[in-house]
DNA sequence: GTATATTTTTGAATCGATCCAAATTTGGCG
DNA sequence: CGCCAAATTTGGATCGATTCAAAAATATAC
């Protein structure tokens, strides 16, 4: 009865080899994992019986209860998975996060999901020895869910400010700063915003109570450096449209009507991203409007695309890169300590930005 | 003794709250995998238990051992793991097989490596389902450490010949037949090829014998397919120059380096990727030939960019993100068949495309 | 052949959870 | 209170490997 059931359903286990090989558990073991220490007659008999009864060697599982480490990366998102190939900076991040891993023979594993709970579910159950953070939206509930799980984990970009969390990022006030600065300097005195996320589930023009009490720390302090630059300019602040989008094409878009649709429309746009600074390029194209002629575009990160798209993209570039590899060399190398690391921006000049149009 | 390293160094364990909250390691167990079957009274005292002593949860590598189990795909390649977020057509792939998993709440697992043995052993120990193999390089490989896994798993694109693997994948001849005979109709005589590795580390040009010794089917596959439809138009096609490269911007460049010294010319470049297609039009254009007036370009695969880059690319386009579904879907739902799928292609005419000059 | 050193093999314990048949407890009814 | 049914808890087995102290086998020297 049970010899009946093993070869047709169960898989060949070490326990099967040894027996079929005439030797102890433990000696069939030693083949695979430490075959210097087995002599070569004993040794070969039992790769013979392996190969005989179609053994797959040894289960990864049952190594993994014993060894405790898995020797792999989690990266979650509140994002479906497909964010990590579909957006632009969250590519760039995994290109850097992949190079540390690498390096080291990690793996990367992937972790999202379709709703709150199986998020849960899945951060909870993923077999990782730590997590990377995506913390654009939804990050003070990945931080929750992970702090849980009592791995090392690394939350990226638009920081949490709670500093018991190892986070790396850059400076958003500053980075904001430079870019409204640039098209300022440049002349123009009417503007409009294209927002990441204030807080979950809101797209639309923003009130500055919205602003106020947002939830996403990095998106608050982007604006807050667009509008000290643009303070010290004597731009009237509360007359700018901000508009929430969910840094995709469709929102944005929409965004882009609203703010258009004004009696008086801007002559300079700052984007939160370049995936959105990208959009809002051909969006105005595609009606007529020359980019800078007739509107500046500035974006913020950096993303290899800016650089080719068309006109190339002035934008505040951050070490997307490098900031994965640090993320990465943070969990590979874990020593136990809180790591915060703030990165620096770069203001990148390209062809997205000129001077107001004279009319204006 | 037991009790002082208990506190320090070795994490709590689900027989460390049994045994706080006074029940059995069944019961603890049973709280938190069916909290519905327990009383009230016990849950909470468990819980409690688990809160005071700062339990993590059930840790997956016992349930793992246990479920059998991981509900997770890994998906492999020969390449480093930045490939998967670097190449347009593993991105485009990527998100399909990404939506696959979302749908079931599925994760994945990227699994490369560095070196042979490296690959070997992560291959080995990774803790998956099933696998989704990247093919283009290194595939009959790939496909041989992936069978000793006894894992079920699907081969992408160009194709294992070999009818006990499971693959998914376009005909490659009749796209290629496609692309070539677009060009032809259109009055171009004068051909180059960018191609994909024949075999392991070589580029350059290509001679008839290292075409019929191709390790790559898939690559040969399209050339043959190219030289069909070339020959009915009475074009010589041992003349043709055919640079094999790695699939990268720099072997992509050499090989125009090469072609574009030739006394002749071509008017027309086939390219085995979109890839490779879109460094062909920026090279082309940044030494003042015209795309398509002077040379007109076509690729393979249809990545979402090849749509956005200027021109816009002509191009053999497979439904990408569909073979990924479907390589996901038959992991998720593996019913011990191999299975093999060749879905179509289609030829869409962009802006790369046209006659060729009058003075050719 | 005997004693000793070295090499190899053994087998119970461990890693951490879930499962399930049996034992125990609880609740309802007469 | 006793009986019976239902609910809950128990604890040994299982999942599949690695580990390591002790036992056994082999090699070497006299």
């Amino acid at each position: 009865m049970a010899s009946s059931t093993e070869g047709n359903t169960r898989p060949i286990r070490l326990a099967d080899i040894a027996k079929a090989a005439g030797v102890s558990h433990g000696t069939a073991s030693n083949v695979f994992s430490r075959p210097e220490i087995v002599r070569e007659e004993v040794r070969e008999r039992v790769k013979a019986a392996a190969e005989a009864m179609g053994y797959a060697g040894p289960d990864p599982k049952g190594r993994l209860l014993r060894a405790g480490k898995v020797n792999a990366i989690g990266v979650a998102t509140t994002e479906p998975l497909s964010y990590f190939f579909d957006d632009p900076f969250a590519r760039a991040m995994m290109a850097g996060i992949s190079e540390a891993c690498d390096a080291t023979g990690a793996g990367i594993a992937l972790v999202s999901a379709g709703n709150e709970e199986k998020l849960a579910w899945n951060i909870q159950s993923a077999l990782v020895d730590g997590f990377i953070l995506f913390c654009i939206e939804g990050g003070p509930r990945l931080v929750e869910l992970t702090r849980e799980r009592k791995l090392p984990f690394v939350a990226l970009e638009l920081g949490s400010e709670d500093d018991t969390v190892s986070a790396i990022g850059v400076d958003n006030v500053a980075g904001a700063r430079l870019a409204a600065q640039h098209l300022a300097e440049l002349g123009h005195r009417r503007f409009a915003v294209l927002a990441l996320p204030f807080a979950d589930d809101s797209t639309g023009l923003v009130s500055p109570q919205q602003i106020r009490t947002a939830a996403y720390t990095g998106t608050r302090d982007r604006l807050v450096g667009y509008f000290e630059a643009l303070s010290r300019f004597g731009v009237d602040t509360a007359g700018i449209p901000v508009y929430e989008t969910e840094n995709d094409e469709a929102s944005t878009r929409a965004g882009l009507e609203t703010i258009f649709a004004s009696a008086e429309p801007p002559t300079a746009i700052l984007a939160m991203s370049d995936r959105m600074a990208m959009v809002a390029i051909e969006w105005l194209t595609t009606r007529g409007l020359a980019v800078p002629g007739d509107i500046s575009v500035v974006g913020f990160d950096g993303v290899p695309e800016a650089a080719l798209c068309d006109p190339a993209l002035t934008t505040i570039v951050q070490p997307i890169a490098e900031i994965g590899r640090r993320a990465a060399r943070a969990i590979l190398d874990f020593d136990g300590t809180v790591r915060r690391e703030t990165l620096d921006v770069e203001l990148v000049v390209r062809a997205s930005s000129g001077p107001p149009p004279k009319t204006a």
